[in-house]
DNA sequence: GGACTGACACTGG
DNA sequence: ACCAGTGCCAGTC
């Protein structure tokens, strides 16, 4: 267990209820802008299920991945929808007002 | 140590 | 606006 994924993680905990963060903003917290495949690496990993929201990261389409892991997409979308987030007709994340935003 | 893989993101056409 | 190609980072073989 590398500290970059303690990061991951961290970043993934900071993340509000009723907000989601894509993989690209997990990866700017954790020093690596550009590491947003690791990020997703990370999560693959997911040792610590149940304190890790892994639901609350989406891609930057505000979607999620082909093979997700607790159940498949539709798990993901009633826990999101459940903490308050919109959600799109399409099926995805309304980026525009759910996307979290690490101000402070 | 080198090469391939993987839940992504960005740029160019 | 959409599709294709390239770049990035960490992990595993």
């Amino acid at each position: 267990m590398s500290a970059f994924y303690d990061a991951v993680y961290r970043a993934v905990e900071r993340i509000p209820r009723g907000k989601v963060a894509t993989y690209g903003q997990i990866a700017l917290l954790c020093g690596r802008p550009r590491a947003s495949r690791a990020v997703g690496w990370a999560l693959h990993q997911n040792p610590l299920p149940g304190i890790i929201p892994c639901h609350r990261v989406v891609n930057r389409k505000g979607g999620m991945a082909p093979a997700f892991a607790f159940g498949g997409p539709q798990v993901q979308r009633g826990l999101l929808e459940a903490e308050g987030v919109p959600f799109l007709p399409e099926g995805q994340v309304d980026l525009s007002r759910a996307l979290w935003t690490p101000d402070f």
